[in-house]
RNA sequence: GCGGCCGUCGUCUAGUCUGGAUUAGGACGGCGGGUUUCCGACCCGCAAAUCGUGGGUUCAAAUCCCACCGGCCGCACCA
C-alpha cells in the first residue's frame, strides 16, 4: 500500500520529469528527500489548480462569506505552544540495542503497561522504561537512544535568537487572526476564512515522490459557526443531494467496504456530525469529479478514535485510489472550539464573538487540501497509454498548463510568420491564455509532444489559412479537427477550458 | 534507523558472471540541415557517459575486493 512500485506511477513520474512538471530539489546535488520543485508546466498547473479552487471555495461561495488571507510562514514559539504543536507534534523514540529497531516510546509504554503517558517528557518516559523494565517487543532487547523527534522545523529569529517555527499547517494563522478578521470584516456567523500557502513538517523518512513532502502547499478553510444553532445552508439543498462514500469506523474494523449515502442523509443518520462538514464533503466530491477523478475512486474515511486528537468531533479524510492504494488528499476535521479556546487562554485575548446577542466561541469545521497530492492525483488519473502511439495526458482543461499550441503545418516562411502572428495575438490577449509555439520536426511529432504535455488544443496554420484566415483546431482527447476563424480563436480556446465543468 | 535489491549518455539499455580486441556500442529523445500539404515519417549530420564516489588487487578494472554515497522495496514512522 505504500511506495510507488506500480507501472503507472513510474510512468507518471517519468513523464513529470521529462516534460517539466516536477523534479527533486537540488537534483544536480543528488537532491534532498522530501523536497521537490515544480517545473515550468507544474508551476502553471499549480497556479491553475489554486485559482480553480479559489473560484469554487472562495469567490463563488454564497452560502456564507469566505475571507481569504495570506499569513506568515514563520510563527512564534508561544503561538505554537498554545496550539499544542510544540508538545504534541513530536514523537518520543527509542532504539533497541540488540535488533536496532526504532520504536515509538509512548506507544510501547501505553500498550505494554496500559498507562496513559500523553504530555510526558522524554526524561519521564525514560524513567518509566527503567522502572518497569520495558523491552523491545520484537526481540526483548534493551532500549537505548531515547530521543524526541520533532516534526516542526525550528528557527532562531533575529539577534536575540528568539525561538520560532515554520508553521506545520496554515490553519494556525487563521485562528491567530480570528479576532482581527471578524472585526475588520464585520463578520457574522457562520463565516469562513481561507488560506493557500506552504507548510512544513520534518518527516523522518519521506518517500513516494511528491506525495509525502517536508515542504508542501495547503489550501485550507476554517468555517466558524455556532454549535447552538440549527443552520440552513443555502447551497446545501442542492449540493447535499450528492452521493458520497464513507468508510465508517465499524467497516474499518471489519475490513469492509465504504457505504454510499446522500450527504444530507449522512447528517440525518448521525454519521457525519454536522451539516457544514457534510456540505464540504459533498462539495469536495463534485470538485474532484470535475477534475477527472471518478466518484468510485473517492471515499471519506472516518478516522479511528486513536488517530484523532481528543478534542476532535470527527475527522473524515478524503482518500483517492491511486495505483499504489488509497491515499488522503483532503483532511476534513471538526475541531470544535479547541483552537479558539486555547488561544484565548494562552494569549489572554477574548476571542469570543457576538452571535445574536450572545458571546460565544464559535466551533470550527476545517477542510484542508494537499496541493501536491492533488496535482499528482490529477496527473495519474489523466495519464493514458494505448490510445495513440504515445502517451496522452488528458488533463482537466481548466488546470492544464498550456491551453493551446500554435503550429505551422510546415516550417515554411509564409506559414511560420502567420503562425507567429496568431501566437503573439493570443499571448497578448485579454483572456490571459498560456499557449505555446512549435515549428520543429514534423506536424505529427508536434501533436505527439503536445499530447504528452496535456495541451488542450492544437491550432494548425496551413495554406488555406493564407487564403481565408481559418485554421484547424485539433482536440487533444479525440484528435478530431474542426476549422475555425482566426478572429474567433481566443474565445474558442477560452470557452473550451470550461468544457465539462457544468457538473 | 534496520534489512534486501540496485547504480553505464537526458531516458531505456549492451558489456560485468568468465578482467585485455571498447576511441564504452545501440535505441529513443534532443539539436542543426534537407525533405515533407495534418498525427513520434524519411535522409544526412552533431552533441551527449571521468561506467555513483573513493581506495585496493593487477602489466591491465565498467568488469574482482573493501568502504562510503544515492535510489527503490520491506519493516518502523507519517498527511
Amino acid at each position: 500500500m505504500s511506495g510507488l512500485p506500480e507501472q503507472l506511477a513510474e510512468n507518471v513520474v517519468q513523464l513529470a520529469l521529462r516534460r517539466g512538471f516536477f523534479n527533486p530539489t537540488a537534483e544536480i546535488y543528488r537532491g534532498s528527500a522530501g523536497f521537490y520543485d515544480l517545473g515550468p508546466l507544474g508551476a502553471l498547473m499549480k497556479a491553475n489548480l489554486v485559482n480553480y479552487w479559489l473560484e469554487t471555495f472562495v469567490r463563488q461561495e454564497t452560502s456564507f462569506d469566505v475571507y481569504l488571507i495570506d499569513g506568515s510562514l514563520i510563527l512564534p514559539f508561544e503561538a505554537l505552544k498554545a496550539s499544542g504543536h510544540v508538545d504534541k507534534f513530536s514523537d518520543p523514540k527509542a532504539e533497541c540495542s540488540r535488533c536496532g529497531r526504532v520504536h515509538r516510546l509512548d506507544q510501547l509504554i501505553e500498550e505494554g503497561l496500559g498507562v496513559k503517558v500523553e504530555g510526558k517528557s522524554i526524561e519521564e518516559l525514560q524513567e518509566i522504561v527503567r522502572i518497569n523494565d520495558v523491552r523491545c517487543p520484537n526481540c526483548g532487547g534493551e532500549l537505548t537512544g531515547f530521543k524526541e523527534h520533532h516534526l516542526m522545523f525550528k528557527l532562531a529569529v533575529g539577534g536575540g535568537e528568539e525561538t520560532a517555527f515554520l508553521r506545520p499547517e496554515t490553519a494556525q494563522n487563521i485562528f491567530l487572526n480570528f479576532k482581527r478578521i471578524a472585526y475588520a470584516m464585520r463578520a457574522k456567523l457562520p463565516f469562513a476564512v481561507a488560506q493557500v500557502g506552504r507548510s512544513f513538517r520534518n518527516e523522518i523518512s519521506p518517500r513516494q515522490s511528491i506525495i509525502r513532502l517536508r515542504e508542501f502547499s495547503q489550501m485550507e478553510i476554517e468555517l466558524f459557526f455556532s454549535p447552538n444553532r440549527d443552520y440552513s445552508i443555502r447551497d446545501f439543498d442542492d449540493v447535499g443531494d450528492t452521493i458520497i462514500k464513507i468508510l465508517t469506523r465499524e467497516e474499518q474494523r471489519h475490513g469492509g467496504e465504504a457505504i454510499e449515502i446522500r450527504a444530507k442523509d449522512a447528517v440525518e443518520e448521525g454519521i457525519v456530525p454536522n451539516r457544514f462538514l457534510a456540505y464540504y464533503l459533498a462539495k469536495e466530491v463534485r470538485f474532484f469529479q470535475s477534475l477527472g477523478i471518478p466518484p468510485e475512486n473517492m471515499r471519506f474515511r472516518h478516522l479511528l478514535p486513536e488517530e484523532t486528537p481528543h478534542y476532535s468531533g470527527g475527522n473524515f479524510d478524503l482518500e483517492v485510489k491511486f495505483s499504489f492504494g488509497w491515499k488522503e488528499i483532503v483532511g476534513n476535521a471538526y475541531r470544535r472550539d479547541y483552537d479558539l479556546t486555547v488561544h484565548s487562554k494562552h494569549s489572554g485575548e477574548d476571542l469570543s464573538i457576538d452571535d445574536n446577542g450572545v458571546k460565544i466561541l464559535p466551533h470550527v469545521v476545517e477542510p484542508s487540501f494537499g496541493v501536491e497530492r492533488i496535482l499528482y492525483a490529477i496527473l495519474e488519473h489523466s495519464y493514458l497509454e494505448g490510445m495513440r502511439d504515445w502517451p496522452v495526458l488528458k488533463l482537466p482543461r481548466i488546470v492544464s498548463p498550456m491551453k493551446a499550441a500554435v503550429l505551422p503545418l510546415l516550417d515554411r516562411e509564409n506559414l511560420t510568420s502567420k503562425a507567429w502572428e496568431i501566437y503573439t495575438a493570443l499571448r497578448k490577449g485579454r483572456r490571459q491564455l498560456y499557449v505555446l509555439f512549435d515549428n520543429r520536426g514534423s506536424i505529427g511529432r508536434r501533436y505527439a509532444r503536445a499530447d504528452e504535455a496535456g495541451v488542450n488544443l492544437c491550432i494548425t496554420i496551413d495554406y488555406q489559412t493564407l487564403q481565408d484566415n481559418t485554421v484547424t483546431v485539433r482536440d487533444r482527447d479525440t484528435a478530431e479537427q474542426v476549422r475555425a476563424r482566426v478572429e474567433d480563436l481566443e474565445e474558442l480556446i477560452f470557452n473550451d477550458m470550461y468544457r465539462g465543468l457544468e457538473v
